[in-house]
RNA sequence: GGGCGGUUAGCUCAGUUGGUUAGAGCGCCUGCCUUACAAGCAGGAUGUCGGGGGUUCGAGUCCCUCACUGCCCA
């Protein structure tokens, strides 16, 4: 008995099964359309942003992929050709860390192994455990195309990116050479500006003397004083320069000077760069480990002298040093100077230490041959892609921050010195040292012929390849028109949904190489391709943080971090969705409270026994041979005019809920989205709309049978709609109820592959919304009343009413309700309220309970009081407004006559309630 | 140092182009095991919208300024 559902929701006991259910079934593959089919409907594309294959599911990927699959769900039952891609990126650095820690374990050492050895090693592990998110993602139900899932170092995806590499070559947009780079120490590599993370370090400032020298050589017995943080370094010293303004040491000018500890003889150089305000205004120049120097060295000429190995340690260059760590070499410098007498000083300094982003360790920057490419042709065009409109950015801001950086942009280092990942297509000639760059590993070198040649042995920054996957996922560069259907009928894509600390990674990178590439590949119909559609993507959702409930920033060191699978464990994947969902408003950080997660518990629960209700009369009234066409079930509801209330009331109010809904989701307010349904079916269907429709439940023999068929079969209709409104964000529990609604027999393999509800305008019933918030508020301040004068809950009492006469008509026609939802005995229209009743009033109606208990007159006066005072207040505030010749002259019509008509109504309220306190006894 | 945000109920947050007396969830208080649900039902309390100044008939919303706070970049 599918309807036999068990008192209590436990997601455990539905969710495994249907997410093993949807990927089995292959629900969501989206294969290649033809292309007619191409041309008929309107896809809706998106990319996973790729997560790192060594990682593990965190909190902010739960609400990346949250947000995705709500819009993709979404997209797709509103009759979209949905299509959302996963796949994981090599992750370079990471992976190789990975696996050469295990190798540590192991006692072994990648060098031990030989290049080839570790890379099956690395793709063994991949093998092994490189699955993990993918897997989780798969528990959490994403709706992804898993047939289609991409891994960076896919051979389809890795001659996308030896093709890129060779066109931008050709191009003249890649080149080779020494400079300054960001270098690790540890993972000795190279690695990108964005990854090396800043932060703020208490050091010193040590002020070293060098002596200045005469032409001879001989010291003259003054000094030049320099300030460092980085003392080590000036083993590598080749010059000092000093501000062309700086009276304090013009007269130096022309000099030499004599550097301390290596003897080499150093000029003095003037640069308008040097800071005089600055440490001593005096700054020691060394070219091979500073970006600042390096370019002071190239205006001047100076050599590069690098003083330190892969591994940080002082090179051979470095004299007694020789050997050292850097920072042991920087004690022993420190020590000797000041034994020498040339530190002048030490202060405490706050600076920004730059680590690498993957082990921490302190980033020396240092002077070495690397690959880059020439960034500004391609920054260019990814500036006009998003000036021109062709990405918009939600929210919006992002677009400055983004284009900030692009104009701003630096010359991209894409050579990493590691063994994990895409090999750089170059060969070096050993005999005319030329470079042949090939798609394919050439025979012999393309300048002199000669064999002797063998492979550069860098690698590409992983975000190389992963900044490819918009074009190299649909096939790229394969576009010949056999091959090229996938990219005609997914390219670009719709969105990227990511977080703002991959603005730079994935977006920027993306837009670069998208537009770059894309740009070549004709349109479906043959024609040159525009900047609009070269674009990878044409919306960018930036999604906020997601911290823990005390606002911090979730860390493993600070131990706050929130595993969204231990959370989704306890309380249900839907339930961690809605909350991710319902807190998701745009650009703003998410403070995870699992308190929120146990309401939005509460909420599927309430959903599941709002369905046990419903199905508990659907048995019933199949007992007696109702039964709900199953056919009438899957749109849209809509009711006939003369339908109770509640029926018209519910019905318009899904409607309005639809539209709502849908709004929402367009402009990306998943927190609107989600709480616009959660208001709909908690406040409106369950509150009131099941206590209402129980009247009409009624199965006894002398029921009105076509009055409980049609209240059936309006509440089936609704819930039926309102769960698929839900589904994107409820997928599990929506799925397991829709199926019960069907008895087994559904119309679709899932409800996911139904249709969004879309609303009509024409049956959003005004009148019934207005008469039911007339019968609502009677029914609430019945209830309060009933509250105050002490009614037991249980019992039922008689009310006496005054209402308007234009409302006393929906009032009369609706006294059932009233009586069953405020246990009203009998309802009585009066003219004037009994004066020894407790009596609430409102602009429309008067409303007394009749109960022999004597008013609280202290609580009555006490009541009263305070709501004189709030309507005085108002009352003044309005006439004060009214008063005003210039709001009157200049507000729009509509604000004066709604202020008119709440002051009229405030000084009705008014007059009635010091009319109650006067008529109160006194005591 | 440059740039961008934020500051609204005890907590977490909404508040669309300025427009009637500022909302939600959670929490809190009171009463109820009413036969879908105690993961529930009903009722209730709670705000100098960070401070100051300005523009306007009208400011939580726009401008200036100060304070605090967060982030990005250098």
């Amino acid at each position: 008995m599918p309807h036999d559902l068990p008192k209590a929701y436990d997601p455990t006991a539905i969710e495994d099964h249907w997410a093993e259910y949807w990927v089995r079934e292959n629900l969501f593959a989206q294969p290649t359309p033809t292309a007619a089919a191409a041309q008929a409907g309107e896809p809706f594309t998106i990319l996973l942003p790729p997560p790192n294959v060594t990682g593990r599911l965190h909190m902010g990927h739960m609400l990346n992929q949250t947000e995705m699959d709500i819009l993709t769900r979404w997209r797709r039952m509103s009759g979209r050709r949905a299509l959302w891609v996963p796949g994981t990126d090599h992750a370079g650095i990471a992976t190789q860390m990975m696996v050469e820690r295990q190798l540590t374990s192991e006692g072994k050492s990648r060098q031990q192994l030989g290049r080839e050895a570790f890379v099956e090693r690395v793709w063994a592990w991949r093998r092994e455990y490189g699955g993990a998110i993918l897997g989780q993602m798969k528990r959490l139900g994403a709706s992804v195309d898993w047939q289609r899932e991409y891994f960076t170092m896919d051979e389809r995806l890795s001659v996308a990116v030896r093709e890129a590499f060779v066109r931008l070559h050709e191009q003249g947009l890649i080149y080779r050479g020494a400079y300054i780079v960001n270098w690790c120490p540890r993972c000795q590599t190279a690695i990108s500006d964005l990854e090396v993370v800043h932060d703020e370090h208490k050091g010193h400032l040590w002020q070293i003397r060098y002596p200045v020298i005469d032409a001879d050589g001989k010291d003259t017995g003054e000094f030049l004083t320099v300030a460092t943080t980085r003392p080590e370094t000036m083993l590598g010293d080749v010059a000092v320069a000093i501000h062309p303004e700086d009276e304090r040491y013009l007269h130096l000018h022309g000099k030499r000077l004599r550097l301390p500890l290596v003897g080499r003889h150093i000029p003095i150089i003037l640069d308008e760069w040097v800071s005089r305000e600055f440490g001593t205004g005096a700054v020691k120049v060394t070219p091979a480990h500073d970006p600042n120097d390096f370019a002071l060295g190239q205006r001047h000429n100076l050599p590069s002298i690098n003083v330190m190995d892969d591994t940080g340690h002082i090179n051979a260059e470095g004299g007694k040093y020789t050997g050292m760590d850097r920072f042991v070499a920087r004690k022993e410098i420190v020590a000797d100077l000041e034994a020498q007498g040339l530190l002048a000083g030490i202060q405490d300094h706050m600076h920004n230490v730059g680590h690498c982003d993957r082990c921490k360790t302190v980033v020396e920057p240092r002077l070495s041959k690397q690959w880059f490419v020439k960034i500004q042709p391609l920054a260019d065009k990814a500036i006009a892609a998003v000036r021109e409109g062709h990405v918009r950015f939600t929210p919006e801001m992002y677009e400055k921050t983004y284009l900030n950086w692009m104009e701003n942009i630096h010359d991209w280092c894409i050579s990493r010195q590691l063994w994990w990942g895409h090999r750089i297509p170059a060969w070096h000639c050993a005999d005319c040292r030329k470079v042949t760059v090939a798609r394919q590993a050439p025979a012999a070198c393309s300048h002199c012929g000669s064999q002797k040649i063998t492979q550069e042995t860098d690698v590409l920054d992983t975000w190389f390849s992963s900044g490819l996957l918009p074009v190299s996922v649909f096939g790229w560069p394969d576009i010949t028109p056999h091959a090229r259907a996938d990219f005609d009928a997914f390219y670009p894509t719709s969105l990227l949904v990511t977080g703002f600390d991959i603005l730079f990674f994935w977006v920027a990178r993306m837009i670069m190489l998208g537009c770059w590439f894309a740009a070549d590949v004709p349109m479906p119909d043959g024609s040159p391709r525009s900047l609009a559609d070269s674009v990878p993507f044409r919306e960018v959702y930036i999604h906020a943080l997601v911290r823990d409930a005390n606002r911090e920033k979730m860390s493993k060191t600070k131990g706050n971090v929130i595993d969204p699978i231990e959370i989704v464990k306890q309380y249900g994947t839907d339930a961690v969705r809605f909350t991710l969902a319902s807190m998701a408003s745009p650009g703003t950080d998410i403070a995870f409270n699992v308190a929120r997660t146990e309401g939005y518990r509460a909420f599927a629960n309430k959903i599941w026994n709002a369905a046990r209700f419903l199905f508990m009369n659907v048995d019933r009234a199949a007992e007696i041979g109702i039964a709900i066409d199953p056919a009438a079930l899957g749109g849209m509801p809509t009711v006939a005019a003369d339908a109770p209330l509640e029926a018209r009331w519910i019905v318009a109010e899904l409607h309005a809920t639809a539209a709502k809904v849908n709004r929402s989701l367009e402009d990306y307010r998943y927190d609107d989205a989600a709480n616009t349904i959660y208001q709909f079916f908690w406040g409106s269907f369950c509150d009131w709309y099941l206590e209402i429709v129980k009247l009409r439940l009624d199965f006894s023999e002398t029921a009105d049978k076509a009055g409980t068929t049609a209240a059936l079969t309006t509440l089936v209709q609704v819930f039926e709609a309102a769960l698929r409104m839900l589904s994107p964000f409820m997928p599990f529990l929506t799925e397991e109820v829709w199926h019960a609604v069907y008895d087994g027999n559904p119309p679709a393999k899932s409800i996911a592959l139904t249709r969004y509800p879309q609303a009509g305008e024409a049956a959003i019933d005004r009148a019934a919304l207005e008469q039911m918030t007339l019968v609502q508020n009677l029914i609430v301040e019945i209830r309060a009343l009933r509250k105050e004068i002490g009614v037991e809950e249980k019992a039922s009492v008689p009310v006496e009413i005054r209402v308007d006469a234009a409302a006393q008509q929906a009032v009369a026609s609706n006294r059932t309700i009233v009586e069953r939802l405020a246990r009203v005995s009998e309802v009585r229209f009066v003219e004037h309220l009994s004066a020894n009743l407790s009596k609430h009033a409102t602009p429309v109606f008067d409303v007394a309970v009749v109960y022999e208990r004597t008013i609280d007159v202290p609580a009555e006066r006490e009541r009263l009081t305070k709501d004189i005072a709030r309507y005085e207040k108002g009352l003044a505030a309005a006439e004060r407004q009214l008063g005003n010749a210039g709001f009157l002259a200049k507000a729009p019509a509509h604000v004066v006559e709604g202020l008119k008509k709440q002051e009229a109504e405030t000084r009705l309220l008014l007059e009635k309630a010091q009319a109650a306190l006067a008529a109160l006894p006194q005591g």
